[in-house]
DNA sequence: ACCAATTTGTCCGTATGTATG
DNA sequence: TCATACATACGGACAAATTGG
């Protein structure tokens, strides 16, 4: 109910009354988008977290004292935001935001926007470094575990390049969780969704990458081993670097534009949520 | 007309005929979800380009076959999306996903995960020091007198924390615009909204935070005019870190939570679109 | 395991105000 | 001025799923 006394303020401040006799508009907000915006400020607020329940359709119709549609294109709003959910029986629920959908929003925008390999190349870089740094700092023994799994299963899977692209893309996500940095996990996944195909074309078209890959991996565990973040980063810059080369050696341009790599990879679509 | 039959032809996938008699439903999608799915696809397969027209909702509702509310069900996705847009005549367009949109979505998401400004500024720290070396790399002349401009601005702004903190926040936005790269501008927007208002209180309450800008800012310029990436990355290491160092010597612990920030300044509301 | 009430999913038709040409 | 197209909102219908006895 304390909703609804918002919504209804806000319903309010539509229209201004102007000294004299009329009355102007002010960009009216379509109800939809009040009733999205007062289930919003309650959830950003905290006064719901995340996992809460939100009321059901006809409350809501109740307290915003509208239609059952308008209710629910608001709340088709919200949750295409990822902001709210509905569980297996289809109440409603704050969430928080997952990450794989909003890298999905980015990766596809990213597409759109043409970026070349170059650019894409450029701020993985940064990123990859940043996360062996943060990696050496703060790596546990389980998250050290799973890494040395992940390189015992690179080492198996020699001449296996859709496998060794997947095992790859998995050593870089098992190093971010290991640093624990939820902000540098949610940048570096987009690039990931995007660069990840590349690498499979690498490794059937350059043989040497793949003992270089193994060393580099190799290497970073160990400094990360020895919280030795120096060495964490100078492998993971010579790691990020080789991988350029190859795709260079592979015959690819740097300004290549990400969306042609996937246009010729027909059966392939672009990331779709 | 090629989207109708497309989505005729999910249609028609949605029941699997079983050797002998009996139907299977596969997860019916519902009518809308089809036909945003459908334009999706058109745009993001390029056979749509942005900027382009896609048909009135009549023509939809023709093509597709059914109820407008269903179609206008299936476009709102999108727009909400960012994938379609409406110009002044309201006919629909392709478009861009805009930068700032999504960012949004990130600062909430990254809020409401409940992150440190550590975390963010490890990430903050990665990223401007990409944008650093490679705005000295590509930086142009007219990059270059924007960035001068704002130092300039930023020198006549002694004394007033909340302009320094705009010019500051503008400065960083207008250096990676010099450096060209398109998903380090996409990567960086999030951290760049949320630690804004860090800022400001920074100025406020650590008097020698404003020389130390404007001397690495300047610095930074001048590196980025010689194209010394070394130096660049150099000064805005720097520059970041007293950047953090101003925050703890504001008062705050590095694992404070971005949210609780924002909660103390009660009058500002996180992002909101 | 069955039934009745509730809730949600989906779709349709209509109405009103507004913008466009 | 008028016709058309659109945004918004409402009301209702029916099927399917869920809940609570």
């Amino acid at each position: 109910m304390g909703i609804a006394m918002v919504i209804l303020s806000d319903k309010q401040t539509n229209f201004v009354s102007v000294t004299g006799s009329s009355y102007q508009p002010l960009s009216p907000t379509p109800a939809y988008k009040l009733v999205a915006d007062a289930i919003e400020r309650e959830i950003l607020s905290g006064r719901v977290r995340p996992g809460q329940a939100i009321g059901t359709e006809a409350e809501l119709v109740k307290q915003f004292a509208v239609n059952r549609s308008t209710v629910r294109e608001g709340i088709r709003l919200l949750e295409q935001g990822g902001l709210i959910r509905r569980d297996s029986s289809r109440r409603l629920f704050a969430c928080l935001p997952r990450y794989d959908r909003l890298a999905n929003r980015i990766s596809r925008a990213l597409l759109l926007h043409q970026v070349t390999f170059g650019e894409l190349w450029e701020a993985t870089l940064a990123l990859e470094v940043a996360v062996a740094q943060s990696a050496a700092e703060h790596a546990t023994p389980e998250g050290l575990a799973a890494l040395e799994q992940n390189l015992a299963r690179t080492r198996e899977a020699l001449g296996n390049p859709a496998l060794l692209a997947k095992l790859d893309t998995e050593f870089h996500a098992l190093l971010c969780q290991a640093s624990g940095n939820r902000v540098l996990r949610l940048a570096r996944e987009p690039e990931s969704q995007l660069l990840s195909p590349t690498t499979e074309v690498i490794f059937s078209k350059v043989p040497e990458a793949t003992p270089r890959l193994i060393e580099a991996h190799g290497f970073i565990i160990d400094a990360v081993r020895r919280h030795d973040g120096e060495a964490a980063v100078l492998w993971m810059r010579r790691h990020v670097k080789d991988w350029r080369t190859g795709f260079v050696r592979a015959g690819n341009p740097l300004d290549r534009t990400i969306d042609s790599l996937y246009r010729d990879k027909q059966g392939e679509s672009p990331p779709t949520p």
